[in-house]
DNA sequence: GTTCTACTTAACGTGAACGTCAAGAACCCT
DNA sequence: AGGGTTCTTGACGTTCACGTTAAGTAGAAC
């Protein structure tokens, strides 16, 4: 089904390497509440994760990197990032109530809506900034064609 | 002519209002060579700026956030502020040769190109960005509806 | 010419986001 | 069961990008 090979449960530092990151990041973003804390780890042992971790993580780092957040803005952007990851477990684990799927449903629009007005402010942000851009280039154009004009007569 | 109201020389809180910073940072990047240091300044004689350094500042800070740029990535963007700088006033103080003229301006264009470039690379993320936060959207949506279709039965 | 405010330099302080040891324990392999 | 690699926690260190404070000066306003 899947194009990525499944490699089953990872340890942080193939995490760290699939991402891009360090493990120390991956320590430091679930010291501070960004990852969630696996909760049933023997102190001491190894942290585990799978292919949904991974994905996840890189989502964060997107968004950190491209919306330009701070740790904090980004763990208040994302929040209820354990109310989510409850939310997602209370579905795949397969609640029957379905008026409960619907709230949860509706929940994870929410949030994707939240995410989305970010994007698309940044979007136009930068669309702006390469409108500018395009007309000084134009500008210049002009002017190299006007000094092209005006040496050929001489 | 212009809409901006003309105020003649600034000062570095006038500036530092104008472009939503402090003088602090000002001054901070004259001092890492990232905003040019007005030559003739006597020390301790206040800083003078014009509307032109104010815009410059603002296309700084503007590449700073929508880039995310550290200072040293913005300054080697930027690179040949001074250079540049000096190209400009070359250019005002009208010198006359024509081959002269056309080169200040490749230089400006190569520039902007080169500003351009990841400007056009940032676009393009946070498009493919925007694309998955759209498709996870309706995604959900569409389990919403299946929701409602097979509520609506029972 | 004083007065008041915004500026100057210099220096030290700070928060965010990790980096870097060190000592030891867990895990995988054979 | 032993050995090598990778992890664990804890603590301290570091870099970036400024903030803050202090002591004094420049410049605008009266």
């Amino acid at each position: 089904m899947s194009a990525v090979p499944e490699q089953g449960p990872l340890r942080i530092g193939e995490v760290a390497q699939l991402t891009g990151t360090t493990p120390r990041t991956i320590r430091y973003y679930e010291e501070i509440g960004l990852l969630p804390a696996a909760s049933g780890r023997e102190p001491g042992a190894h942290r585990i994760y799978a292919e949904g971790d991974v994905e996840r993580l890189q989502d964060l780092l997107r968004l950190k990197d491209l919306l330009g957040l701070s740790l904090e803005e980004l763990h208040d952007l994302i929040s209820a990032q354990d109310a989510r990851a409850a939310l997602r477990e209370e579905w795949h684990s397969g609640v029957e109530d379905p008026v409960r799927r619907r709230q949860i449903l509706e929940e994870a629009v929410t949030h994707i809506d939240n995410q989305l007005r970010l994007v698309r402010r940044r979007r136009d942000e930068i669309a702006q900034l390469e409108g500018e851009l395009n007309a000084k280039r134009r500008r210049n154009r002009d002017r190299m064609r006007e000094l092209q004009r005006s040496g050929a007569t001489g």
